[in-house]
RNA sequence: GGCGGCGUGGCCGAGUGGCUUAGGCAAGGGCCUGCAAAGCCCUGUACGCGGGUUCGAUUCCCGCCGCCGCCUCCA
């Protein structure tokens, strides 16, 4: 059985064939950086990774894009509201956003391209649609006109004249029809000569949409595979794309994937609706790979209610993972940081959920099932079903991202010799107390030891002790 | 006004015309433990409201209510 995948197109499940056998091209639009990234923006990040981790897992290369919106309305607004050069503000922002990825486990893009390195690439696209009568310069503005692209509204099932009249009325003057949509931007006197470019028509700058043709197509060709983004570009960006790119000749992409919100009180997280929770604050919070568990484990078509009981409570469902990996690592002897167990093969539910439109719940109800199994095995300390335990929950994981084995842990030993032998002088103590009978001794030592964020468990194999950050 | 989504047990969150009613978290009971912790076992009995179709609907159809998103920058 192939994955399926929801195609926004067509608002259905369709078998996923990739152009080019064993190889998946794959286009997310990143972020526009006016703003540092909040954890809605990641959560988008995590979905697309699942994705491509597990277009990985079942066999594919896959060369994915993300790219990074850097000239705009509001990079130049806010960068002259904080006293800085635009470029510098997106620079700083990007940067921002580049880091937020990595901290929460999302695979770097195969190419991260910046819209400001792809004007050449943006002019040679609006030359062939003034060629072919789809766009027209209009006093340094260019435009694409709407009427002559027949399906126009098809991805998002508008109708051009049931739309509401406001819209953009920016350069209403210079349009042919008020609903088309600026390809190319005349520079304003009161913009930075260093926000804009020369072309043919004049100078200006780039509009938002006309960067994502360009730079799709020129790192995965006229026609690609997926094309991804949150369920808020569907319309006009998506829409917007297709007529470009389309009407340009260009194939572009076969299916297309959008996911849902992170939401707080009931609302979609926005920056404009001031209402985000900045990556930088929850990570001080919560360990990444909790966030990350978090972030990934709804489907990606639901919304997610943000709220700190449910962070921790993800979190919970994360330690229990964690704590099966690390017993499992003891009792085997393998060292955390270094060999990780062979893949093992991923059990058909978990395949079957995943090939489901990545159904990561059904999915990641296998991997705690494989956990519980693991949890047994290790109680009757039965190495051979603990090494298949840990190598199928392991395997499991990491399509989702959130393997500890990779996470790393707050395994003791990463903390240090002298920490170690203190703790370990500590346990002895306590130890020995037991052995005594001297329990009011051996508890005082245990309460220290929590006070300090050291836990202690007495197990069968002999005391265990692990450091877990306080908050 | 147009287009679209959602409403499941204490909570998060899957899913399905009946059958085995996901998984996690929390709760209660039990096992284990000096006591804990961790873990394991058991328990809860839910599908917004009103109709309809059906032998049977949470699942299909119609209506209603509520919430949310897009149509303007937005993951």
């Amino acid at each position: 059985m192939a994955l399926r995948i929801f195609d926004t197109a067509t608002r259905s499940q369709r078998e996923f064939v990739p152009l080019e056998v064993g190889r998946v091209s794959i286009y997310v639009c990143g972020a526009t950086v006016q703003a540092p990234p909040h954890i809605g923006h990641i959560r988008s990040g995590v979905n697309f990774d699942i994705l491509r981790r597990w277009l990985a897992h079942s066999g594919h290369e896959v060369t994915f894009i993300r790219n990074v919106t850097d000239i705009d309305d509001k990079i130049l607004t806010k960068a002259a509201e904080h006293g800085e050069q635009w470029w510098a503000w997106a620079a700083l922002n990007e940067s921002a956003f580049r880091s937020a990825y990595e901290v929460l486990g999302c695979l770097p893009p195969t190419y991260e391209p910046r819209a400001t390195g792809h004007v050449p690439e943006m002019i040679e696209l609006m030359q062939r649609l003034i060629d072919s009568a789809h766009a027209y310069p209009a006093d340094g503005d260019v435009y694409f006109d709407v009427a002559s692209y027949a399906e126009y509204g098809a991805l998002s099932r508008q109708k051009l004249d049931s739309m509401m009249p406001a819209g953009d009325t920016e350069g209403d003057d210079r349009k042919r029809d008020p609903r088309d949509f600026a390809l190319w931007k005349r520079h304003k006197p009161d913009e930075p000569d260093t926000a804009a470019w020369d072309t043919p028509w004049g100078r200006g700058r780039p509009g938002w949409h006309l960067e994502c043709s360009a730079m799709a197509t020129k790192y995965l060709g006229s026609t690609f595979d997926i094309h991804g983004g949150g369920l808020d570009l569907v319309f006009p960006h998506h829409e917007n794309e297709i007529a470009q790119s389309k009407s340009a000749g260009d194939g572009f992409a076969r299916y297309w994937m959008h996911n849902a919100w992170l939401t707080i009180g009931g609302e979609k997280m926005s920056k404009s609706l001031g209402n985000s929770l900045l990556v930088s604050a929850i990570v001080k919070r919560w360990r990444p790979a909790e966030i990350r568990y978090y972030l990934g484990a709804a489907h990606y078509r639901s919304n997610v209610e943000f709220s700190d009981d449910a962070l921790d409570e993800a979190a919970a469902g994360y330690r229990r993972i964690e704590n099966f990996v690390e017993r499992a690592v003891e009792l085997l002897g393998i060292s955390p940081a270094g060999s990780a167990p062979a893949e093992a093969d991923l059990p058909a539910a978990f395949v079957a959920a995943m090939d489901d439109d990545l159904g990561v719940p059904l999915a990641l109800a296998q991997l705690h099932n494989a956990v519980r199994d693991g949890n047994n095995a290790l109680a009757e300390q039965n190495k051979d079903a603990v090494r298949t335990a840990l190598a199928a929950v392991h395997a499991m994981a990491e399509v989702l991202g959130i393997s500890p084995l990779t996470w790393g842990s707050t395994a003791p030993a990463a903390s240090g010799g002298v920490v170690d032998a203190l703790i370990a002088a500590a346990v002895e103590q306590r130890n020995a107390a037991r052995a005594r009978k001297d329990f009011a001794a051996a508890d005082t030592i245990r309460d220290q030891l929590a006070a300090a964020g050291v836990l202690i468990e007495d197990t069968p194999a002999g005391t265990r002790w692990t450091i877990r950050e306080t908050r």
